[in-house]
DNA sequence: GCAAGCCTGACC
DNA sequence: GGTCAGGCTTGC
């Protein structure tokens, strides 16, 4: 699942293979994928340059610059759960769940947006749409400081793990990076955002840092279908302390990992190294969490 | 049936 | 306005 460490290695990755190209053409094979038209959308991407590539929490905007100086345009790229951007050969096969081929100038190689579950969206929009789209998610969880950390955090009632994962407060982080972060921290993803002490916000916030800063190193975590610019794999799994690992060995005290279902989202966590508050906030009525799987 | 990001809409 | 359930999607 592409999260903040997984979409700044695509980033890099376009760096890398794409600034300066022109996009010779566009073939858009499903266009479920595609936000807004799919015919404004090919016009619009079709004889730009891929100029710059930023990134906010999960989401990656490319510049396209118009070869007559006009206003760029952006490419806006949410890649959902399991999509997936690589450059490849023009001749290559196509991979099933291929919805996207943007032919780069010269026509030997081109960029390729698979998605097999069909979450991830391409957008083109201007510059004002894009800062609309941006402006809705809450800081980059690599940028956000300390201080602005500890602040939004306090004044919030809900769960840290929903925290955590609501792109609106911290953009970036996703359930494998939510689980890990607050493993490494040792809270218990149900400790009431708010709740939490300042010592443990201190922790949550440097082990979250440390967290992404190493996946990005790694280049991010290829737990099912993520895959690099090149189709290359993440080298952060075996890093992983809790995440998919209910019933196995805690690494830090030998205790089972096991698993709860927070608002729907399972959450994987050490019951040893990360004991539940003890004031639990008060839940109205079906809110409770439901531990659905010790073990296994 | 479960996984999960993201959007919509309902609820208080 | 904050919070969460539901739905989308398909491979395992």
């Amino acid at each position: 699942m592409p999260e903040l460490p997984e979409v700044e290695t695509i980033r890099r990755g376009l760096e890398e293979h794409a600034r300066g190209r022109r996009v010779a053409a566009v073939e858009v094979r499903h266009p479920a994928v595609i936000a807004g038209s799919v015919e404004k959308f090919v016009g619009e991407v079709k004889g730009r340059t891929l100029q710059a590539f930023e990134r906010k929490g999960k989401a990656l905007a490319v510049t396209l610059a118009a070869s007559d100086g006009a206003t760029p345009l952006y490419l806006l790229l949410r890649l959902g759960m399991t999509g997936q951007f690589v450059v490849a050969s023009s001749s290559a096969p196509l991979l099933p769940h291929t919805h996207v081929r943007l032919v780069l100038d010269g026509g030997r190689e081109e960029l390729r947006f698979r998605d097999p579950r069909r979450f991830g969206r391409l957008r083109c929009c201007t510059r004002a749409e894009l800062d609309s789209i941006l402006g809705r998610l809450g800081p980059d969880a690599q940028q956000i400081g300390a201080t602005q950390f500890l602040a939004t955090l306090r004044a919030r009632r809900g769960a840290i793990k929903n925290w955590l994962m609501n792109q609106q407060f911290l953009a970036g982080l996703g359930n494998i990076y939510a689980d890990e972060a607050l493993f490494a921290a040792r809270i218990h993803p149900l400790t009431p955002a708010g709740q939490l002490s300042m010592p443990a916000a201190r922790r949550l916030y440097r082990a979250m840092q440390g967290l992404l800063a190493r996946a990005v190193e790694l280049q991010g975590t290829s737990f099912r279908d993520y895959v690099d610019i090149e189709g290359r794999a993440g080298n952060f799994l075996p890093r992983l302390r809790v995440y998919q690992r209910s019933g196995e060995p805690c690494r830090r005290c030998g205790t089972q990992i096991r698993r709860l279902l927070v608002a729907g989202r399972s959450s994987h966590f050490c019951p040893r190294c990360q004991p539940r508050p003890r004031r639990v906030a008060r839940m109205r009525g079906p809110r409770k969490a439901a531990v659905v799987a010790a073990g296994v």
